[in-house]
DNA sequence: TTTTTAGTTCTGTAGTTGCAGAACTAAAAA
DNA sequence: TTTTTAGTTCTGCAACTACAGAACTAAAAA
């Protein structure tokens, strides 16, 4: 008997979607899917078992792409009583964190444009300036992030 | 006699900081570092024999490398009357661009997470919710960002 | 105590990436 | 016309990625 979730055409498509969207962003293909499954998935806690069948994966993969996510907090993980199971889920609801994040590199992307600027020769001008507002928009940005979030809750009540 | 760019330790050690931060981008290692050396360069404008000595690069390596940078628009060039070689820099005065195209990948994400929500079943309204504010804070940002140049701009005369 | 469960870790490999080196080319110069 | 310049394209390969399959393991159940 299969441990495999029953799943239309259209979102085993939907998943493939997903799947190949995470690829963009920098993860692999057995964990872009895993990740992309836990969205799409009517049921959103999967065990071991239900993610590795559905998504045909062999034992390894299926634990190398788990414990991957795990460690990056893309997913965690619930248990139930009387139950030796893991059930695996999205952290979605986390979403503000993975902005952070995401924001933090580009701070860090500004940190290093800074050090560039810091040692380039003062006959190049425009392209100094440039780099400078770089820096300093990235900068703009991350100082208004709070007060977008602020704004943000503020027009959705 | 080489072509190559006489640059400081320092220098060549950035240039390899830069260009492991756009590796992380997705860019591959020599598009990566050319990208980087003309971030770097005291002189802003250089030939791809330049480029090709001063990184150490085939010839193979520097052309694919800098025909890839040329249609993913990092980079452009310039040339001079009676000179063949075409001089080639970096497009970071246009940084604007570079981020309005990252802001559309994540109104991308938005969409597909939007088709995500559509087929999801009703009784997992937690979830749903939670995707459902990703999507909307995405949105928001989009509309913002207009707003958020404008704001720079008044915030730095 | 043996067996089952729920994975983890190891080994091998097909496929891909990213480059070097060499052969090639089209336009300009000599 | 021949040679040089400024690259481009082709061929081959070493290293890496991402996975399958099999062996293994620790805890719980029987």
């Amino acid at each position: 008997m299969s441990d495999a979730i029953n799943l239309t055409e259209e979102q085993k498509q939907l998943i493939e979607k997903v799947g190949v969207m995470h690829e963009k962003g920098g993860l692999q293909p057995a964990p872009s899917r895993v990740v992309a499954l836990l969205l799409v998935s009517p049921d959103t806690e999967l065990s071991f078992d239900q993610i590795r069948e559905t998504l045909n994966l062999s034992k390894s993969a299926s634990s190398n792409a788990i414990n991957m996510l795990l460690s990056a907090e893309k997913i965690d993980y619930i248990t139930k009583p009387g139950d030796r199971k893991r059930y695996f889920r999205s952290k979605i609801a986390f979403w503000k964190d993975d902005i952070k994040k995401e924001f933090k590199l580009f701070s860090r992307v500004a940190e290093i444009m800074q050090e560039v600027l810091d040692q380039r020769p003062d006959n190049t001008p425009d392209f100094n300036n440039k780099l400078s507002e770089v820096i300093d928009f990235i900068e703009f940005l991350n100082n208004e992030l709070p007060g977008l979030y602020t704004r943000w809750e503020q027009s959705r009540s």
